[in-house]
DNA sequence: CGCGCAATTGATTGATGTCAATTGGAGTGG
DNA sequence: CCACTCCAATTGACATCAATCAATTGCGCG
């Protein structure tokens, strides 16, 4: 089932731009000026399907998504994980066609846009236009990090990036608290976000409980040392761009 | 020895945008237009350095680039290959700090423009503003997929959906023929491409060899069945977006 | 011919996947 | 409250894959 409605504040997008310029007041009363369509999704769901041709971008509100491919052997590759105020699927108002799908991890709540409103806004504030550029090729530059982490860390330290770089975005959108933050996410999904297999993904986590720098009890994270973490983990934040610059 | 000019034009860079998109007369000479200088580099030098503060973009005009981290423990893994008419950092005009370098596979040819020349060349054709932000979300497709290579396929298919993805990005800017390209860069970079020892990069070449969909000897890479190639690989070339489209 | 670099090979170690079983905890019906 | 069920987490044993170390070969060039 379905639901949808038109009511929904678009405050997590205001607040995820901000985190790297400032957005005025005008700015802000365009991107609540947008049209939109609010959906709730359940756990499992997808928000957008591979091959489809989007005329709509979707927000997330609340709830972990993620992008994920699946392969014909029925293998899956999840390739990014998205938090509350990422703009999921806004490349598709170039890309035309969805070469992945975005399911919902948890339960949660999307806002979609249609394009023709998103060229409204950005015809209206150039500005704008960039900052979703900027988010963009924000996600490119996770990307890349994931790739590094892939191709060049050790299991025990791609993990521990991956919750480095959760966990900063996460406390940027305001989700994270003294460390500690809630990923009600399968360590099989986890697995797929990492490429590794199940059983190797649990012996991961228990090496890395080993070195002392996290927790992890059912969906609760916790980092007991963020600089040990990073330092073993090879993290440097400067890809996530969480910095006000003009841009 | 560092050359530079202000004689270059940037026509692999329309071709590129041609393929997605009709480019319009009135834009060809807006991009002609662009102030820019040019640069001769050789294989090994650095376009664009990490944690740098470009105020201009790179655009390849000949020869292969690749973006590359090296890790504090010396390994290096290249997140990006470029083919020429490939705008390099168009997304420093947006990240300003770089998170990573650029540096020349083989000797090559590049067009610095200026941010600014940009910037005015946006205000002038929103059209071409989205095509620009198009090459760098095609970049992140491309990334993706490449996340998907390391983390679900087999060594062999890895390397294989490397092989078809760069024979049609090179088929595009008309630098294949039939089934065959020169890719002058050593096992070890590959390596560091696909995120392998050196050892097994050679000996995955072999494999593939002996698939009989390929041949790769010295720097000519010869795809001897693409069909067979692409399903053993399960490359889908839907994600390069080689699609005239309105965007 | 001999140098130097890239490609190749062999042997071994270590990391990771797979298969199969067991444990633990939350929810559910009796 | 207890037994039962279901699913996720965990464990053990084993098979494979891939990294490492250490030669050796092949080739272009002076």
């Amino acid at each position: 089932m379905v639901h949808t409605s038109t009511t929904a504040t678009l405050q997590p997008l205001v607040t995820s731009l901000s985190l790297r310029d400032a957005i005025s007041a005008e700015e802000v009363a365009l991107i609540e000026g947008l049209a939109r369509r609010r959906r709730v999704l359940r756990k499992g769901e997808e928000l957008v399907s591979q091959h489809s041709q989007p005329v709509e971008s979707c927000l997330v509100l609340s709830g972990f998504t993620a992008r994920e491919v699946v392969l014909a052997d029925g293998k899956r590759q999840i390739t990014a994980l998205h938090v509350p105020g990422d703009f999921v699927d806004l490349h598709a108002l170039l890309l035309k066609i969805m070469d992945h799908s975005v399911v919902a991890l948890t339960d949660c709540e999307a806002a979609y846009v249609p394009h023709r409103e998103l060229l409204r806004v950005m015809a209206c504030s150039s500005h704008l236009g960039r900052m979703f550029w900027l988010s963009t090729v924000i996600d490119g530059a996770i990307q890349r990090a994931w790739i590094t982490s892939s191709g060049r860390r050790s299991a025990s330290a791609h993990l521990g990036h991956l919750i480095c770089e959760l966990y900063l975005r996460l406390d940027a959108a305001r989700l994270a608290e003294g460390g500690r933050f809630t990923f009600p996410v399968a360590q099989s999904e986890l697995a797929d976000a990492l490429g590794f297999s199940l059983v190797h993904v649990n012996r991961t986590l228990q090496d890395l409980r080993a070195t002392g720098f996290v927790s992890w009890k059912g969906s609760v994270v916790t980092i007991l040392d963020f600089e040990g973490l990073a330092a073993f983990s090879q993290f440097d934040p400067t890809y996530l761009n969480l910095v006000k610059l003009p841009r």
